[in-house]
DNA sequence: ATTGACATCCTAGCACCGCTAGACATTCAA
DNA sequence: TTGAATGTCTAGCGGTGCTAGGATGTCAAT
């Protein structure tokens, strides 16, 4: 069996290399570049061999998304630690700054997780994992700043919320920019009950 | 010139039907569904004449984005001004429900103004006049409640990020239906020092 | 009234999109 | 050696935004 094995494993590199592909011409163009016909041109195979693994384009956007929010939920985990010993304040701070700062440096990342459309479940049972696990590192932090009487998942959503708001305006050009530094710091201060 | 000035009528009053029949359709299957030929043919008349009035499909969306801003001006003053004797909180609360609910029973317009690239300029000085003014509802209500030190400007700016971010994320469906009312009680709860 | 210039509008078509049917080659088990 | 199964490709479908160029109508000047 180990001739369908290698097979196997090289199917797994290919569709690595699709998401990966799909990814990076997303970072470098915007994801109206990334159209099935480019996207097999890069990876050297046919349109067709992208439906052997994915459903259409919107699961290869998923599979972005899903591997933003993975790598979302390290940098956020990553943050909070490395402000460990300064309280919960710090670390909320830390958590905002963390944040925003992964949607900035990747635009088309953060869109395919909470701008387009992946074909992904959110809030529901059959949440992908690493979604679950992304909103679980904000939780952690956030839970002990949520205020008496508050429920901390509640307070989580909000507090999302508006870094979500804040990410989404900023990028677009909605908000003046060079200020998000200080937009950052007025809403911990204001949100989280230290 | 009488006949000129008919003529500049009737092209004006074609221009509002193409934006109201644009946003008519974005609301009822959505803007994928708003074709430039399934735009022509509920207009009765042929692909081109859009383009002898707009550049293109996205100054379409611009339109009805700009078109969404002066109403949601206008909602967000009714509903402050209506409760204008109950004291700052009572009129924040009010003034976040009525954004909330402006996006809710909105969505194809909000989307036009906040999603889509309608090739606007925000936060700049050319910004449009209904853009800057939605923003001056905002501002009048928000800068009683920015709290002492706090430019009022900034504050507004975090606030409708907030604001921003839960209407998306609700109606995107990254969050919990139902618990709408709890996170905007929420939010005003924190933000608005009263 | 006729003519010519101008404005208006439509038909037809471009290049591109996501996606798929069916032909072709290759690989493997009988 | 052969037949089936697997893998990949070419070619094409119906759709998109947008536009060139021709047809039609309207007007002022003769």
């Amino acid at each position: 069996m180990s001739v369908q094995e290698r097979k196997e494993r090289e199917r797994a590199v290919r569709e690595r290399l699709i998401v990966a592909t799909a990814r990076e011409l997303a970072e470098q163009q915007g994801w109206d570049a990334v159209t099935t016909r480019r996207l097999a041109e890069r990876i050297e195979y046919s349109q067709p061999v992208l439906y052997s693994h994915f459903r259409g384009k919107r699961e290869i956007i998923g599979a972005v998304a899903l591997e933003g929010a993975a790598e979302l939920a390290v940098a956020l985990r990553a943050a909070t630690s490395a402000a460990a010993g300064e309280g919960p304040r710090a670390r909320v701070t830390a958590l905002a700054r963390a944040y925003l700062d992964f949607a900035e440096r990747n635009p088309a990342v953060y869109d395919a997780m909470f701008q387009l459309d992946g074909g992904l479940a959110f809030a529901e049972e059959d949440t992908p994992e690493p979604l679950k696990d992304g909103f679980a590192a904000l939780l952690e932090t956030l839970a002990e700043v949520a205020g008496e009487g508050v429920h901390p998942g509640l307070f989580t959503e909000v507090f999302w919320a508006a870094l979500h708001g804040l990410a989404t305006l900023t990028r677009a050009g909605r908000l003046p920019t060079g200020d998000a530094e200080r937009r950052a710091e007025l809403l911990v201060d204001r949100l989280a009950v230290v």
